[in-house]
DNA sequence: TGTACATCAGTGAACGCGCGTTCACTGATGTAC
DNA sequence: TGTACATCAGTGAACGCGCGTTCACTGATGTAC
């Protein structure tokens, strides 16, 4: 039953951009093909091509989606919180949740991509868009440092992004064996602000 | 020509071996074919199958291998240093050159692997090969730490993995662009010990 | 040491399958009157 | 508001290609005498 109203149109484009940002994230961009994706939505792969130019125009469309998401959770976040520290343990402490290891699909993509594009040539369109997704997301971290200087505020901010994504990683890649839980926990530790040194706590 | 001697079918195999650890870690395990594998190791596909009885097999094989490669680069470099404060010191800042991101065939398998492994079924053998690989390389970072606790060195050499695996991966997927060298940097900053508050250097 | 022959490492065609992309076709949608 | 028809979103067969794996074949190697 072929031509479709123009509302369902414009919603088949939206759930081919949410279900390719979901499995692209899952599976690799390289592991889901059109004719998967086309049918995870309930529509066959010939009609991909009426809403994108090709696989890589989408891959670039749903890394920005990805991104998107992803924003927006820090955004909100952040404005769930008191106080900047309050804030950034907020953010660590939601990133580095066992949740985030086992749902990729809806997760940050920073680690899940990262493979992904980091093996692209550099013309491909999606190179482009993660690296935009990835200042975004540094823009929140960025005004919450509070060193005083700026560039140790950046510096500071990148190496907490470092942390954050090499532990979702590997703790995805040993995933089934206790050392995956540990890599989370001692991601939250170690990004903890230094507190007086341990007060035994009074009766 | 078939049938060649025994020393240059080890030969072969010891190709296959160290080849595919360096094009897996380069391109993927999935975007590197058993044809193309072969093909730079000058002989033709079908021989593979005598070597190894899967493609699966062979992963397993080639990250072991990678592993082995890096464990050796890792125990020789804290050799060379007088302390195990430089000797991580030093460990780190080889690990965040720019010349550590763009040779990854050559490079650790943890970053380079990660993502692969990860989204391989808990039953492919290279998941099992990653996990004992990642217990090597932390078995090199734990006697370093001298916190005087052993978990807490145990979670300080993990958070250490973590921001050593994500600043490499973030950089390559940022190659080119200026925040690729940032990433480095801001880690190779942030691994460096305490120092007593930023004394102005004297006259 | 020299000969006769069985072994088996590597070759290359072939297997069934899935890939990204194209395209003639269809029939409900949207428009013109 | 109702009718006539052009548009075009989605279908599904087909394109050339590459994948992992199998297998009959070959001829130099290694062995038995």
């Amino acid at each position: 039953m072929p031509r479709v109203s123009r509302a369902q149109t414009d919603s088949n484009r939206a759930a081919i951009e949410e279900t390719s940002a979901r499995l692209f994230r899952e599976q690799g961009i390289k592991n889901v093909s059109v004719a998967d994706l086309m049918a995870a939505v309930g529509l066959t792969h010939g009609g991909f091509y009426g809403h994108f130019a090709s696989k890589d125009a989408l891959a670039a469309v749903a890394c920005t989606h990805a991104f998107t998401q992803a924003h927006e959770r820090w955004t909100e976040r952040v404005a769930s919180q008191p106080s900047p520290d309050a804030a950034l343990q907020h953010l660590f402490q939601s990133y580095l949740r066992p949740e985030s290891r086992d749902n990729a699909g809806t997760g940050c993509p920073l680690p899940a991509l990262a493979a992904d594009v980091a093996r692209e040539p550099a013309a491909k369109p999606v190179r482009a868009a993660y690296l935009a997704g990835m200042n975004d997301l540094l823009s929140v971290l960025l005004p919450l440092q509070g060193t005083g200087d700026a560039a140790t505020d950046r510096s500071q901010a990148l190496a907490q992004l470092s942390t954050l994504v090499g532990a979702l990683l590997l703790s995805r890649a040993t995933q089934g064996d206790a050392l995956s839980d540990e890599l989370l926990a001692a991601a939250r530790a170690h990004l903890q602000p230094a507190k007086p040194p341990s007060p035994s706590t009074p009766t």
